[in-house]
DNA sequence: TAGTAATCGAGACGGTACGTCTTGTCTTGGA
DNA sequence: TCCAAGACAAGACGTACCGTCTCGATTACTA
């Protein structure tokens, strides 16, 4: 990929970019997402509040930016072949990640901004991080099953319960990612045994 | 329960306490919850601010207490007896209040505070309303079924999907209330039918 | 004196009265002028903020009440009947009360204040303390020298050239009380000696 | 002296600065040094909050800086080379200044603030006013007579009675400048013809 | 090689919310 | 009627951040 940019002036500098990404890494550890300012950002990267402005225009946006990375490569798990263990371990990751790592901080603070900042909303809807790594996980397994749930539904029945269950702040420990594989795959499996029957009412 | 205060000194006016309760309903309305603010609080009731920070610390707590009755109430569904149609009737009124109702755009703002303010997750924890809402409706069925599953893990199982289809900024319009009733109800009812074998391996 | 109020009703509190004008007493020399506050006032003295305002309607009052004692004792001196000795005494109580003494320093800051507060002005020139107090040095010596001046302006000659000095900040140890006596004493004699003459052309 | 500024970062607007000057003088005639605040300061010269603090630090400061060009104008005299001429001038400019100017009424304020804000006393000792305009009449004269007086003593008795006079709050109409002037004068040159005599016993 | 233009860092600008403070008034219960 | 306590409406305090702006100083491409 060549270098490209507007004509002619002094090129954007990747100094001051990655700059700003480290700094809002390590501020989000370090004061917490509500104390995350622009204008702190800018003085940690030892650049100018304009360059900042320049590029993002706010700081989710610089955040989603600085984890979206760590993000992807923190939900993604290789596939086995076996559902119920790909579906386990898919769990276990998404567990690890919201609950537990630096981006995933990250991302709870976008949804939580999401809510009340259309912005925010349209970034994170721009990519999708969570429908994208778990729809890796449950698209095979759904086209095999032959149930007639869309992609989005069976993502949501997946990823929906430990993600109330983290958002709303219960225990992390009460999850059981075995058991909810489990009952995901009992989903999928079950709709194909009841092709003519239980949902002809509808 | 009498009405005491603390012994001495001018009473706290009820008068002030409502009119600051109404105007942070109305003013989430008017201008949403980022741009709600103490003084804007203050000055939309007509009141001091030093009356607002007396007996609310910040934001979230005034609108947690001008919104956690409207959302019980919005949450609460008559029981008819049977799980399906119960579930599917509090599942309708989940996501008209997550999606559509003024209680509800301030429980998702609170949420989303919640996941960088601990002040704020306390506050939600204190009084779990999607929590206790889904109880009333999941615990009945969950006992006549016999199924182990926890009732926390249950109304996961129950809330989570939509309440991620939504938080999550998907369309309201694909979530299919009567279709995750049924399949949450065979999932209590599965359960039942292997007391002795599915589960073994675990 | 007998103890007389309004009627009927709860008689003042002395109680009340004597605790307020030791708290002010005690704040001033603790916190200065500016800190002083009705507030901590009534907080200090454990008394209710209202009965403060019952009795003075301003910290200035409150002040002028409890230092006014002191102030006028501070500056009374017994008169030798030599001029002079006299002149030189009451100085030497003058700068000491303005420059080092607690009550002088209430004072300057009610003729601070009196600048741009009408009732604090009127409230230091119902009881012209410095006034009164030169008057009873400078008048019997103004009398007996047969000099036109009038007290008003006799009392500015002895007391203006030690008030400037302390109240602009000059230091306090340049003042040569001894020698502004002498300097005023001849203008009080040399008066006498040309009543026929200098002043005629006036 | 060339226009410099910390090197980098955007200059200090003058426009700003001018502002502000002109919305204390303006202020300080319409609502009184009492009623006079940094935030009323802000608004009135359209002007940010922050702005006014960080280059001035309370409105004593801006005070100061507003009204010093007016009064050192309003008390500068010239000097006619007959002493009792020029005291009479500067004796007439200076109770004008004190008890009729804009800028006198802000220079007592500010000597009222310094009785109990070091602060402000300190920032009044830096450029002193009156003690300045006073020298430049006391000192040829002083010189001329031969007196042992100090400037500071010669010009404390000059200027003291009438500073006294006003900031005491006596009428303004009872200061007879002439008669002042003249008994100032007396005592320059009494000094001089006691050389060896009455002032031996000290 | 000079000119053009967009970048950079720094930091002042007008604006506004923060949470605290004091003001002077009011409303209790008790003396 | 007074008192202590303390809530009330009002509004200034000094600080922080917002997003914009104006500097001088680089750093490329273009002519």
């Amino acid at each position: 990929m060549v270098e490209e940019h507007g004509r002619s002036g002094r090129p954007r500098s990747e100094r001051a970019r990655t700059a700003v990404l480290n700094a809002v890494d390590d501020l989000l550890v370090e004061v917490g997402y509500a104390a995350l300012t622009m204008k702190g950002i800018a003085e940690r990267a030892g650049v100018g509040r304009q360059t900042v402005y320049r590029w993002w225009s706010n700081k989710a946006e610089v955040l989603y930016e600085a984890s979206a990375i760590d993000a992807r490569k923190e939900l993604s798990v290789p596939l086995s072949g076996d559902p119920a263990r790909d579906f386990t371990a898919y769990l276990d990751a998404l567990v690890k990640f919201l609950a537990h790592s630096d981006a995933g901080a990250a991302y709870r603070a976008l949804v939580g901004e999401a809510q009340h900042d259309t912005a925010v909303a349209a970034l994170l809807s721009s990519g999708d991080i969570l429908g994208e790594s778990a729809t890796k996980v449950v698209e095979p397994a759904l086209d095999a099953s032959g149930s007639d749930l869309s992609v989005e539904q069976a993502t949501a029945l997946l990823v929906g319960p430990p993600f109330f269950h983290i958002l709303s702040g219960r225990s992390v420990e009460s999850i059981d990612t075995r058991r909810l594989a489990e009952e995901f795959t009992r989903v999928l499996v079950a709709r194909r045994r009841q092709d003519r029957g239980a949902t002809a009412g509808r």
